[in-house]
RNA sequence: CGGGGCGUAGCUCAGCUUGGUAGAGCGCUUGCUUCGGGAGCAAGAGGUCGCAGGUUCGAAUCCUGUCGCCCCGACCA
């Protein structure tokens, strides 16, 4: 391509409303365009980087024998509906009517849709194993849209569907789904990491998100030092320690606290350290009550396994501050499992400290040297909480350090779970209907150009991974103006990579070279070849890798060029 | 959904408090000079001031409504 009839679009501002890094680099690079909210058209050069993306999940999915479909983008009512999820989806999906007043959605997903095609068409077990992906589309109404394509509303995505006579055929595949999609990562040139993750259904079937590790990354994981173990913070467990709860030494006390009411002030007022409180948080209970649960001080509750619980109302949800009031007889800010009028559960961490500071239940007061089992019942212990650096490691390896990561894709068996509500069933050897088993696997295609970006930049700009690389190579001729040799033999090479079908850009732009190099830089281009007299002279080109800090001198010829592409 | 902010040239923004014929930089066009890391000079093109209504002799500016966009928060105990 000839930058002189490629519309480059690169600007020297950074638009006001890009806050990170790979969203700046973005629109400073032409890549995309914003329409609205969470809305970004794919200008040429940002498109091509997305199709690389997007071939390199197509390759490795049909290699792993999925098959490509393509499905509608919007989706009739009727289907959501059987699923039950029309009334549980909220204002993420974006509804629609038609002329004849009838529902229908912009996809956020296809769970629906796949499975009533599959219903239609698999009668038999001959006909399973089958998994079936589409790269499609989507609208999720992000009550947030942000960071440009990293969390768009419409957005491109890969997902697959496999279905299954059992849950062993969906483990071999959801293993074979792993397998393609580290392929995919390792192609795409991300440093990247598969953790455990919460699969939020019933079953406990295996989860796992695939992220690309970086800075700006939404979320956060835990991984250990030195064993594999590595998870979504959200789903990642803690244990007890095995150490045996002290005794206590201290005598219960009750001390003034005025207006000390987060565990921040009440550790400070009365100088211990927040590992030495227990805080008591408020919740709605499963049976439709109340229920306490005892943190450390410097603990965070994780809603996800508090939702889990049994005892815990899922989805979660706290008291109302109210409710709290009317049955503690205080504010929430002095609460604590002493003489707590409601049950409680602790925190393994909470239930194994003695001698600790809480609320004592009434205004402006704490109390001090408590004590489980002796100021209060040892409550019933659950892992409840976030996991925190240091922690040590779930599998019994080293200690938990936090990354931050994009989530890029995500592996999930659903189980029966659409296959039931939608009434997909088959027949086995015996002539038995069963229903499917079913797996499914996502990749964000659009996100992942940006997670690249977070992972791979510099001052100057984008620094393109070759694999997705928009073109692999800029030939930019120098002083134009003055030698025609220079403009000639940028022409000859130029013809000669497309020839050999290098994706080749030719800077015939006639600029100065400042501009040229800076806009070569600002898009990534992972090898650049620069032509000038100097360097005619001696039947030499000008070579720079685009990560490289200088330029090095090659042969005039193709191949020396195509040795350094190789 | 709650709170805050912003809509003026393709982009980044000033002008609004105190109403009086629309501004800058970047980008764009033309010419001359320049030419190895975002050049200089000169001359130009380009805006229904988000939209609707109101106040006024007169509104980018004041008032009301509306739409769009951005940021923060959505939980603490």
């Amino acid at each position: 391509m000839r930058l002189s009839r490629f519309p480059l679009a690169t600007t020297k501002e950074t638009p006001a409303d890009a806050e990170i890094i790979s969203h700046r680099l973005m629109l400073r690079a032409g890549l995309i365009r914003k329409l609205g909210a969470g809305l970004y058209t794919w200008m040429p050069l940002g498109l091509r980087v997305l199709r690389k993306v997007e071939q390199i999940v197509r390759d490795e999915m049909n290699r792993a024998g999925a098959l490509e479909l393509l499905m509608p983008s919007v989706q009739p009512a009727e289907l959501w509906q059987e699923s039950g999820r029309w009334d549980v989806m909220g204002a993420e999906m974006l509804r629609i009517k038609d002329r004849h007043k009838n529902d229908f959605c912009y996809g956020p997903t296809h769970e629906e849709v796949i499975t009533h095609h599959v219903r239609q068409d698999i009668r038999s077990y001959k006909q399973l194993p089958i998994n079936y992906y589409q790269i499609q589309t989507k609208f999720r109404d992000e009550r947030r849209p942000r960071f440009g394509v990293m969390r768009a509303r419409e957005f491109l995505m890969k997902d697959a569907y496999s279905f299954h006579m059992d849950a062993e055929g969906l483990a071999a595949e959801y293993q074979n789904m792993r397998a393609a999609y580290t392929r995919i990562f390792s192609r795409i040139g991300a440093d990247f990491r598969a953790v455990k993750a919460d699969s939020g259904n019933i079953g406990g079937a295996a989860s796992e998100e695939f992220h690309i590790l970086a800075g700006a990354g939404e979320d956060l994981l835990a991984v250990s030092t030195e064993g594999d173990y590595a998870a979504n913070v959200e789903a990642a467990e803690t244990h007890p320690s095995g150490r045996p709860l002290p005794a206590p030494t201290a005598a219960l006390e009750t001390v003034s606290t005025p207006g000390q009411k987060t565990c921040e002030q009440v550790s400070r007022f009365l100088n211990v350290p927040l590992t030495g409180k227990v805080k008591l948080l408020v919740v709605k209970a499963a049976d439709g009550g109340l229920i306490g649960i005892a943190l450390r001080g410097d603990h965070e509750l994780n809603e996800i396994k508090a939702a889990k619980h049994p005892r815990i109302a899922s989805p979660f949800e706290m008291a109302k501050i109210e409710d709290v009031q009317a049955a503690f007889g205080c504010e929430v800010g002095y609460l604590g499992p002493v003489n707590c009028p409601i049950p409680v559960i602790a925190d393994f961490a909470a239930a194994e400290i003695a001698d600790f500071v809480c609320g004592a239940n009434q205004n402006d007061a704490h109390l001090r040297g408590a004590n489980w089992g002796r100021d209060c019942a040892l409550p019933e212990t659950a892992d409840l909480r976030m996991i925190v650096e240091g922690d040590p490691s779930p599998d019994g390896r080293g200690t938990i350090k936090l990354l931050r990561g994009i989530e890029g894709g995500h592996i999930f068996q659903l189980g029966q779970k659409y296959t039931q509500a939608m009434g997909l069933s088959v027949l086995d050897e015996k002539g038995e209907a069963i229903t499917p088993q079913m797996g499914c696997y996502g990749i964000g295609v659009s996100r992942m150009a940006a997670a690249v970006i977070e992972q791979s930049h510099d001052a100057n700009g984008i620094i393109w991974p070759d694999a997705i690389a928009p073109f692999r190579v800029i030939v930019t001729p120098i002083g134009t103006d003055k030698s025609p040799a220079a403009k000639e033999a940028a022409e000859q090479l130029y013809q000669q990579l497309i020839d050999a079908g290098v994706e080749a850009l030719l800077d015939d732009r006639g600029l100065r070279p400042g501009p040229m190099f800076a806009d070569a830089d600002l898009i990534g281009i992972p090898h650049r070849i620069v032509i000038g007299d100097k360097g005619l002279a001696n039947q030499q080109f000008e070579y720079k890798h685009r990560r490289a800090d200088k330029a090095e001198m090659i042969p005039a010829t193709l191949d020396a060029v195509l040795a350094k592409l190789a």
